[in-house]
DNA sequence: ACTGCTATTTATAACTT
DNA sequence: TAAGTTATAAATAGCAG
């Protein structure tokens, strides 16, 4: 999709190939980012340019979280990757690019990880309800919910900051609405918060205690139960 | 790109987002590949699907590589683009756990009534889930879900009243608790029922980070020397 | 190197079988 | 319901400033 059909091959010239893998690299995180909320896929995406230089994109979850899943996988169930030959597929398929870069490695089948499966699928819905009940008492929950200054005093600063977040956002499509001429025609252009593939949209700053809190559990550096804890008291 | 402009949000009916997830991951590990290939990158992606299924893509260099490479950089490199720390210990710390917990399973496979069971469950999560995103769009709300002034406006509305009330609370528990000494203006406020009355004191700090950190510090709830490690991570 | 701009190629949503 | 087709939206290669 350019001026000419492009060889899947490494680019030998040095600028060129930065520029392209500047520009695929956002194409790639803007469709790793689609997928996940398209698909309410869980999506990590991490890159090493040649120069060491590292790029990566989450969907909602954290990189942390989402890699910590992929290393509880049961050691088949990792090894069972299906992707893993699409490479090969779509060489076979598109062109005739030598290639031998992967080596295939399925096997056959289990029968039952479908159970486990939906055990998972059912404990990350739980855990993600239960997350999302906290944050709604936040918001909607009846002030008897608060009972110590400290819990109000933080409730008032993520109202806060959420009311600025609107705020600002509110102030934008202002803007956008209100300017004289707008050009009706940009073709591929995004809306300006979308030009925030980079970023990583995600979290805005109001779920930051939820965030943190997740965060200090995740990296075990919360005491047994502490995190549930800390959840029911928020 | 497709015969209608596709609006970026969960896609709501079950079968075409499944079509949508099987097609556009494939896309997605195409792009991948064509970009570790053009720009000689190495590229890793996880996917999980909502139904827990796992799909990958890496380059000419293992999943496992990358990976490893991605947990073993100095903590400043990982969280420049955005992600926060995650300690080496966590992964396999977390695989470690896993291990453990994830054994018993001596039923053998009698499951098609469990497995709709299941999946009725997760069904009803998911039914679940969406309806309190929804109602947490509203105050969270994702800039991106918000498109008109109408909207913004509204939704400024209900923060600012949400946030009213919280001031409201937050000054009652003020006039509660400085009851027996002269009113401070501001801060400077006691940690009511949990009791550790000397934890909090400082803090100075706005992020909200800081302040649940304090928080949890100023509870117990935190172990030892954690404390002062995140607040010199943060 | 850092935009922005087309001309093209690709990806894909809805349709069809 | 899955696989193939088509019309259309998107991504992007090569340029230009």
């Amino acid at each position: 999709m350019g001026r000419v059909k492009l060889q899947i091959k490494r680019i030998e010239n040095t600028t060129n190939r930065q520029v392209t893998f500047s520009k695929r690299r956002n194409g790639l995180i803007k469709k790793a980012y689609e997928l996940s909320v398209l698909c309410d896929v869980d999506v990590a995406l991490i890159m090493f340019s040649p120069s060491g230089r590292l790029s990566l994109f989450s969907g909602n979850k954290s990189i942390e979280e989402i890699l910590g899943r992929y290393v509880n996988l049961p050691e088949h169930e990792r090894g069972r990757l299906r992707n893993k030959e699409f490479p090969i597929k779509a060489l076979g398929k598109l062109r005739d690019e030598a290639d031998q870069t992967s080596q295939p490695t399925s096997s056959p089948e289990c029968i039952n990880p479908q159970l486990e499966e939906f055990q998972q699928e059912i404990i990350n819905c739980k855990s993600r309800i239960a997350n999302m009940e906290k944050r709604l008492r936040i918001f909607e929950g009846d002030a008897s919910e608060i009972t110590t200054l400290i819990q109000a005093d933080y409730h008032e600063q993520i109202l806060e900051e959420t009311l600025k977040q609107v705020r600002l956002h509110k102030q934008v499509l202002e803007e956008k609405f209100t300017s004289p001429g707008p050009p009706p025609t940009t073709k591929g252009k995004l809306p300006p918060e979308a030009g925030d593939v980079n970023g990583f949209v995600t979290t805005s700053s109001s779920s930051i205690s939820n965030h943190f809190l997740n965060f200090l559990d995740s990296n075990g550096l919360l005491p047994p139960g502490c995190a549930s804890k800390m959840r029911h008291q928020l």
